[in-house]
DNA sequence: ACGTATTGGTCAAGTTGCTTGACCATCATC
DNA sequence: GATGATGGTCAAGCAACTTGACCAATACGT
């Protein structure tokens, strides 16, 4: 493999990443809600269970300061609320509200769109391939937001 | 293909090329340039033969505000250098300096080394499919900068 | 040829989303 | 129960982008 394909693929997986994101961006807003894309991260991680900002800034890649932003916003926004952590009174859990799991089921919808139009390219097949081998490569990093 | 599905993929996709990003910059730090990820998607649109602000713009998906700061960069750090465009009066041409090629090999060596890991993994041929695949799916729209 | 609109580029100021640093409350360990 | 680690927030700073205003050179329509 020459260097000159290892740029490119990281340029492919960037932009084809980029343009998921984006479209399940516009996706979320036109089924109406606000938002910017990590919204679509945090909810992933909220939605089972809730998290302690901690867990959530360790999932996102950030630093706790910035992951308690993000919940203000999501607080702010009608999402997400604090609520006392059952075992330990330092820590608040942060849990999805109802609108918050409708903007998460909406992000999903918007994701599956995004992808739908990969699928009339590749097929079903190949796009579960692909998810395999990336699942296989990068298992599970921190989601990093920055190029 | 399920709803949650699309969205894990975006995850995935994200994750690996973020993965990818930061190992190349932190080899190309290694090998003795400072710089951060954004230069080498610049240098891959000003080796062959430069490129004006507006098309480095377009490249990178950014304001020609942005990408002019970019270039400012670039020429402070000695890695590129504004010349006047041989037809349009108008525009500056940019193009790397050697040292700018020279750091453009080294992101060259470390993307490389980066993607060696996942051959080891999945073997050449798949990852080579794995660029096929991609780059039919993301043909080359604008490099975006966040998630 | 000439006025007008467009294009390439820069300067300036504002915004966003993150960071580092300081700090308090609570927990864990001994 | 003192001591250190951990969860969280407040505050300030910064990096990289944006929008807006502007100038110089080109392209177009007549």
């Amino acid at each position: 493999m020459q260097n000159s394909e290892a740029l490119a693929l990281t340029a492919a997986l960037l932009a084809a990443a980029g343009d998921l994101t984006q479209r399940i961006n516009d996706g979320v807003q036109a089924r109406g809600f606000e938002g910017r894309p990590a919204y679509g991260f945090a909810f992933a991680r909220l939605a089972p269970d809730g998290a302690t900002v901690t867990e959530l800034a360790a999932h996102l890649g950030v630093t706790k300061q910035a992951a308690s932003q993000l919940v203000d916003e999501l607080v702010r926004k009608g999402y997400a609320e604090r609520r006392a952590h059952p075992v330990d009174a330092r820590a608040r859990l942060v849990v999805l509200t109802e609108r918050g799991r409708k903007c998460t089921r909406a992000a999903e919808e918007a994701a599956a769109d995004a992808v739908r139009a990969w699928v009339e390219v590749l097929g079903e097949g190949e796009v579960r391939v692909l998810c395999d081998r990336l699942a296989r490569i990068a298992p599970y990093g921190p989601l990093r937001p920055t190029w």
